[in-house]
DNA sequence: GCCAACAGGATTGTTGACAATCCATACTGC
DNA sequence: GCAGTATGGATTGTCAACAATCCTGTTGGC
């Protein structure tokens, strides 16, 4: 349950019509919404018989997930959901702060004044929710932000691959956005990128973009950290 | 034939034992080698035949180069390589430049005076080659040197991702090193590279990178106008 | 009591057959 | 001649059975 709507920067599936896409899609967004939780085995006929596939349509969806970096797999030992620990989830992040900085530079030398209307009203939106205390709400709104910017930027290529890099690091997102402190301060930098794109400021969007995921970076060490210690 | 060797930061497959990965890693080398030509269709009992694997494995493999971004299905209509675009292979080196700016700022902060050296090597190599007027050789030595920094920066993550980037743009490769005039500036500006990473400089580091692959990009563009002119 | 070999079950890998779909060609009615 | 439609081959999608492998708990020897 729960649906997050983030599938944002999704490929283009359009009609699908075969089991197996089928089966990768639901597996995926069950995967992302952390229903199936890092480690857990996933067995194949039990995942056929959950969807109501044929164990084929499973076994492509599971070679497809595997090469998102989603699963793991071993010869005849199955498929587990990948864990991934806080260095990769560090590096995940840094490569989608150099990506998203890619495209928010894109979006700042393409964005219409429409653009930036949509921007500021997500942001706008973002504050009162902030201030309303509703964390859950105010974490989809950044979702959605970056989604539109990355619309705005048209680099459908380099959406997939940060959507992709998103879809790994569910675990650890929930944790950074609760941080103490983090989601003013959020939304102060997200303020900064915003402001850069409408300004037509390619450079500082980059560098506004950058700032920001090195922060979240920052403060996911900091949750890890702490979270070990106890 | 010609089996470049560019495998630099493949995934740890080791003692792959099954039929699919099997595939995989042969179907792959193949397209990558450009003995596949873009466009070119993939069918699945053939492809078994050839490979001498049943078609199951084939069929695995394939789905996992579609997550790949190397081929393209259609259900009920097979498999085929995919076709790269000028604006497609454009913001692939986007992508890649961004990676590779932090693989290097990371690898400018991690190098020892050996890895320095080994880069220093390689350089001197190009630089020789290049004089002898062995285009092919600079273009595998640039290759290794890419690699290099990569394994210095120590980023797996990020190492893979900057793989299968490569990957997608072997058809567009050849044209740029060949372009008129690139070899000795390229030889220049990965000097400016290597240099920042010796002496520690992050920031210097991932801009020499970054101005390098924005170099590619513009005589990728003008190689290919003027292709298109013709 | 402990270590090694060994069944047994569970799960994946592989194979072959069949169904579904697409594509190109030939055909029909006008 | 031509538009629309049937038809057959080619190819992929799905299914069910079997083989190969791993893992666990058990047994036997010492």
């Amino acid at each position: 349950m729960s649906p997050t709507a983030q599938r944002a920067a999704a490929a283009p599936l359009e009609n699908r019509q075969t089991e197996a896409d089928d089966a990768y899609v639901t597996l995926r967004s069950i995967i992302r919404s952390g229903e199936l939780g890092p480690g857990e085995r996933l067995v194949e006929i039990d995942l056929a018989a959950r969807l109501a596939l044929g164990r084929a349509a499973i076994r492509t969806a599971l070679a497809r997930l595997e090469q998102d970096g989603l699963v793991e797999r071993a010869p005849y030992r199955g498929a587990r959901v990948r864990v991934i620990g806080e260095a990769e989830a560090v590096e995940i992040l840094e490569a989608r702060g150099a990506l998203e900085g890619v495209a928010s530079r894109h979006a700042a030398q393409h964005a219409t004044p429409k653009d930036v209307d949509a921007l500021r009203s997500i942001l706008k939106k973002m504050a009162q929710r902030h201030t309303a205390g509703d964390l859950h709400a105010v974490s989809e709104l950044n979702a959605s932000l970056h989604g539109r910017i990355l619309r705005i930027a048209n680099l459908p290529r380099i959406a997939k691959l940060i959507d992709d890099l998103n879809a790994q690091n569910v675990r650890h997102q929930f944790r950074t956005v609760l941080a103490a402190g983090r989601p003013s301060q959020s939304l102060r930098e997200h303020g900064a990128i915003v402001d850069a794109i409408a300004r037509g400021d390619g450079d500082a969007a980059e560098a506004a973009m950058r700032t920001h995921l090195a922060q979240v970076i920052r403060t996911l060490q900091s949750v890890a950290r702490s979270a070990a210690r106890r």
